[in-house]
Parts: structure tokens; C-alpha cells; sequence
RNA sequence: GGAGAGGUGUCUGAGUGGUCGAAAGAGCACGCCUGGAAAGUGUGUAUACGCCAAAAGUGUAUCGAGGGUUCGAAUCCCUCCCUCUCCGCCA
């Protein structure tokens, strides 16, 4: 959530962010400085009756302790004006405050100067690209049929016991998934990173704190029985470790990674693209979360994405690092890296982590602040990055690794795997 | 699921209608003391919003949340949420 004192005091500024966004609303601007203005002003009224109001209790109170009765009766008289008026203002408060929240909530994070204008995935920036594209003979299978081939995943069983997009990992494709969260554990630990093991559902708080509400909402699983809802991230439940925080500076940098699975609806998007691994309804993944001051964010966003370029080239893997048009971030993010590896046997590139820096997008909305060299609050920046998602990477393990005696499993894995083929 | 107890500041913990943003203690910060430390001692120590160019200052709100009674609520009433204990069930 964007804070109104600063669009009250750069609004040509933030309209000029809003476009890189392409945002559809402007007007929301204007919008939001009026309802502030009505709100400050209202504030101001409400708060000089009630200055009377409890001035006049307080005589009240020390005429009847003097035992003057009469003359407290005489300015109980008076206060029915005053009650009337504090509650008509009180509640025009309130309903300003409401509405200024709602329009509020509308309104996106800003993007940073770096980012650039866009509205399609096609406007990415490519950052750089790395390590070298795998030439695969023609009979080279994508990695649903490898998956079959080597008795890795079943799918249908997955149909059967949930639904499509709930894949069933078996034998040698289930240790593999635990050798990938191990040593992606063990890699963000090495990074500095404190492990953290989480619920799996969250509250409507959280998922406000983080931005998944009221944004996204159809995107989550929701428990209605108990009015919760299954995490579309680890994001969420790590981030809003620190809500309603106010940290010391020397408690800065927080930095936390965990391992969860990530239960997504995904509602809408069926095709060729989500065969496979490409796209499920839940899936695993380790998350990296820093909170930070705001000075070093943008280090610590690169420091991030360089984290997770390691995991890839480690895995050996192809990936290219790409910088988010404007159009194309999320909601929250003020700046966002993606990292795709390139899937040999798709012949596409696979969307693998997004690192971001929120700025203090998610901090004004959890209230994560910190107490900065002057001794006031402040809030502080959040970011985080998958480092990594398992599905994409799975797949574009079991492709580019395919050879004629099975598929070779990256060395660094080894240890965690137990086993150097799947065949 | 059944029965009971309780939610106060960083923590412990007082406070059953007015001078309570809230005693006291602990913790923390700064100072004094000390060769240094401990002890001792002094001062300070919530958050948000408003007014003010800003600081200083000052106003308002906040004792789980929301509503009510009252001139006045941490304190009384109602609703909700949460926590704990015992019983039951159970990985």
C-alpha cells in the first residue's frame, strides 16, 4: 500500500509511476488526495469537540468531588450538543477513512526507475543469459513423457486421488524432489538465511499483509470453514512473521528462507502450456525473505538474484535473467527479476523464481517498521525470491539431461539424490 | 466436542466509574559513581493520526476487537475473536 502523505506530496510523480505500470486508473490519484484532505479536516473538527467534551468531564468530575452538585448538573446540561456532534463526526470519519482505504488498496506499488515501460511479457527486458543452450537429438522427449518413461510422476493417479494439476511423485521422482528442497535448503542456510517451517494456511490478515488480498483473492485456496486460506506462497506466511513488528536497527537485515509447498488455483489457464509440470495447482518450492533498510533494498535485490543465478548455474542449467516491464510485475513489487532456464524439449524458456523488491509496499501494509538512527519508526523494505521453484526445474532437469542411457543427475545433487541416474 | 479461567505497555503485574497512557518491579538507553565491572544512584523509555513550514509544543484515539450505558469507561452491559486449564477424542 502506498503511503498518502507521499502521493500528497509527489503526485505528478506517482502518476508518471502509474503509467510505467500502465495503469488503467489515474484518476484514483485525485481521488485518494481528496478523500485525505476530507479526512485531515474532519479529523481536526472531531478532535477539537472532543478536546471540550473532555475538558468539560473533567470540571464535572472535580465539582462533584467539591460537592458542588449544581454546578456540574449546569454543564451536563450543555453536553448533548456535543455527544450528537462527536458521534455525526465520528462516524464521518470513519466512513472517510473507509472509503480512502478502499481506493487506497486499488492503487499499485511504483515502479523503480529501472524498470521498464511495457504491457506484455514480450517487452521484458533481458538482463543477461547464461551457460549454453543443450542441442538434444530429435527423438528427444519432453518431461512428461520422461516422467512416464522412468515411472517418475503419474499424473493420472494425481487425477484420480484430487485433480489435474496435482501430480503424484513416485519412487526415484520423489527422492528427487527432496534432494532439490535439501539442497536448496542447505544453499540459502550457506547464504546466511535462517530456516523457518510454516503453517500452510493463513489468515485474512496475511493475506492482506503480503498483498495476496483483496488483489488476488480467486487465485488462493480458501478453507471456509474456518476461514482460511492455503498459502500460494511461502512468501506470505514468512512475511507476515513480521507484522505488527517494530524491529531495532541492529535486528536489520532479517533474512529467512523456508521450504512449502504452494497451492495455486491457477483458474482460467488450461492449453498446451500447462502440460506436465509446466503449470500445477500445487507444487514446491524454497522461498528467500529479507526484510531490510530501505537504503541497502536494492543490493540486497541483486545480492538475491545472484543467489539464485548460483542454484542455477550449480544445477547447470541454461537460464536468462530477465527485468520485468512494467506491465508485467506484480501488483506489490516495485522492481522484479525472473529467472527462466530453458526447457530443451519445449524449446521455450520455463519461469523459474522471481525475485522482487517491494519497497515498503507490503511494510505499510504488515505495519513492519523499524526504528531508524533517529529513533523513530520507519518502515522498512521487504523482498523475496523463490530460490527455487521445484516443478519447471525438474522438468528442464529430465530434458536437457536426457541422453541414451537415462538422465544425469547434476553432481551437486549426487549427494542428496544418492543416485547419479535415472534410467 | 463438554466444563471452567483469562486477555493491561518490551516483560511480570496493579488497577471494579473521574486527577489512568495507565502504579510498582524487571528490562532497555543515557548519565553519575568505579582503575574496570557489579552493586548503588539519577533521568528517560508505547503507537497512530491531526494542528504547526519544521522542531518544540499541543490535541485526539488506543488497556484483545466491535457496539452500548454514562457528563465521564481499562473498570459496568452486549456481541465476537483469541489464549490457557481440566475432561473427551486423537497423529
Amino acid at each position: 500500500m502506498l503511503q498518502v502523505s507521499y502521493i500528497r506530496d509527489n503526485r505528478e510523480q506517482v502518476l508518471e509511476r502509474l503509467a510505467v505500470k500502465n495503469f488503467k486508473q489515474p484518476i484514483l490519484v485525485d481521488e485518494v488526495i481528496q478523500l485525505d484532505d476530507k479526512r485531515r479536516s474532519t479529523q481536526t473538527q472531531l478532535d477539537s469537540v472532543s478536546a471540550q467534551a473532555n475538558s468539560a468531564s473533567k470540571q464535572i468530575g472535580d465539582l462533584m468531588r467539591a460537592g458542588k452538585k449544581d454546578e456540574a448538573d449546569a454543564i451536563k446540561a450543555n453536553t448533548g450538543a456535543w455527544k450528537e456532534e462527536i458521534k455525526q463526526l465520528g462516524d464521518l470519519l470513519t466512513a472517510v477513512e473507509e472509503e480512502l482505504q478502499q481506493k487506497l488498496v486499488l492503487l499499485p506499488n511504483l515502479p523503480h526507475s529501472s524498470v521498464p515501460k511495457g504491457s506484455t511479457p514480450e517487452e521484458n527486458e533481458v538482463v543477461l543469459t547464461n551457460g549454453a543452450i543443450p542441442e538434444l537429438p530429435a527423438n528427444a522427449l519432453p518431461h512428461w513423457e520422461l516422467a512416464a518413461k522412468y515411472n517418475l510422476i503419474d499424473f493420472e493417479l494425481g487425477v484420480k486421488i484430487t485433480g489435474a494439476g496435482f501430480p503424484v511423485y513416485k519412487g526415484k521422482g520423489a527422492k528427487l524432489q527432496r534432494a532439490l528442497i535439501s539442497f536448496f535448503l542447505d544453499e540459502a542456510e550457506k547464504a546466511g538465511y535462517d530456516e523457518v517451517m510454516l503453517p500452510l494456511m493463513v489468515n485474512e490478515a496475511s493475506g492482506f499483509g503480503t498483498g495476496q488480498l483483496p488483489d488476488k483473492e480467486g487465485q488462493m485456496y480458501f478453507v471456509g470453514n474456518d476461514n482460511l486460506y492455503l498459502i500460494p506462497t511461502a512468501e506470505v506466511p514468512i512475511t507476515n512473521l513480521y507484522r505488527d513488528v517494530i524491529l531495532k536497527a541492529d535486528e536489520l537485515p532479517v533474512k529467512n528462507c523456508g521450504y512449502t509447498p504452494c497451492f495455486r488455483r491457477e483458474a482460467g489457464s488450461y492449453g498446451a502450456h500447462v502440460r506436465g509440470l509446466n503449470r500445477l495447482h500445487q507444487f514446491d518450492k524454497v522461498e528467500i525473505v529479507q526484510v531490510v533498510h530501505p537504503d541497502h533494498s536494492y543490493d540486497v535485490h541483486e545480492k538475491m538474484s545472484l543467489h539464485v543465478q548460483g542454484l542455477l548455474q550449480k544445477l547447470g542449467l541454461p537460464y536468462r535473467v530477465l527485468r520485468l516491464c512494467g506491465g508485467d510485475m506484480s501488483f506489490t513489487a516495485a522492481l522484479t527479476h525472473d529467472m527462466e532456464t530453458w526447457s530443451a524439449a519445449q524449446q521455450r524458456w520455463l519461469e523459474v523464481s522471481s525475485v522482487s523488491n517491494f519497497e515498503t509496499f507490503q511494510a505499510s501494509r504488515l505495519k513492519l517498521r523499524f526504528r531508524n538512527a533517529e529513533g523513530k519508526t520507519q518502515l522498512a523494505h521487504t523482498l523475496n525470491g523463490s530460490a527455487l521453484a521445484l516443478p519447471r526445474i525438474v522438468a528442464t532437469l529430465l530434458e536437457n539431461n536426457q541422453t541414451e542411457k537415462g538422465i544425469k543427475i547434476p553432481e551437486v545433487l549426487v549427494p542428496y539424490t544418492r543416485f547419479e541416474w535415472i534410467d
